[in-house]
DNA sequence: TCATCATTTTGGTAAATTGCCAAATGACAA
DNA sequence: TTGTCATTTGGCAATTTACCAAAATGATGA
């Protein structure tokens, strides 16, 4: 049995949290195909303001769950590690067996 | 691009939150030896009420993470799928590199 | 230089969620 | 019946949230 500290576990908790919002979860969907994609891409189809998709990117972000990359007048947007696509196929596997 | 619904989304989303917890992740971890642990082992390192343990167990147990089986006095509680852990090895990867 | 466009940041707020404890309850074993 | 291990319930203060509207940023192009 591991000690338990807090803080340590709280920073890497941080990174499921990201990932634990509808639209968020649904974003980082759309960029498991492993291309890029433009902010305003996400803004069109959720029907939300478009501050709200960038302060939900943002959380993104900082949880290294995405990278950004401000090309001419568009940011795109990219999964910074193709094994958050495979957690992705585990989460659709347990959810077909229910 | 996939349309958004809300309602789907959220559903997958309970099962990250479950997971976006500081005690609730250090528990999975220790889950995660893929052998059965006893509720009374995570109340004493945790040093937190044997409720709130139980509540968290809960949580990760409706969110489809972990298994329950009761035998005896005790309960024991077990990953429900080995995907997990594999989840757990990516982000300590990820974190080595920053 | 100035206006424009895409995006981010800031400020604000109402509402929802949270994490925890304490006490009550359940279920089993001795 | 009594004790043990665990879950459930009720309650609460504190934090977090999700979002919008408006202002700010920063690159681009006229």
């Amino acid at each position: 049995m591991k000690p338990f500290k807090r803080a340590e576990h709280k920073e890497q908790a941080e990174f499921f949290k990201a990932l634990g919002h509808p639209t968020r979860l649904w974003i980082v969907r759309q960029l498991a195909d492993g291309k890029e994609h433009c902010v305003c891409e996400f803004v069109d189809e959720v029907g939300v303001d478009f501050s709200t998709i960038s302060q939900h990117l943002s959380v993104l972000k900082q949880a290294g769950i995405v990278l950004d990359d401000k090309r001419g007048k568009s940011v795109y947007y990219t999964l910074s590690c193709t094994c958050i696509a495979t957690m992705l196929d585990c989460l659709d596997t347990r959810l077909k067996k229910k």
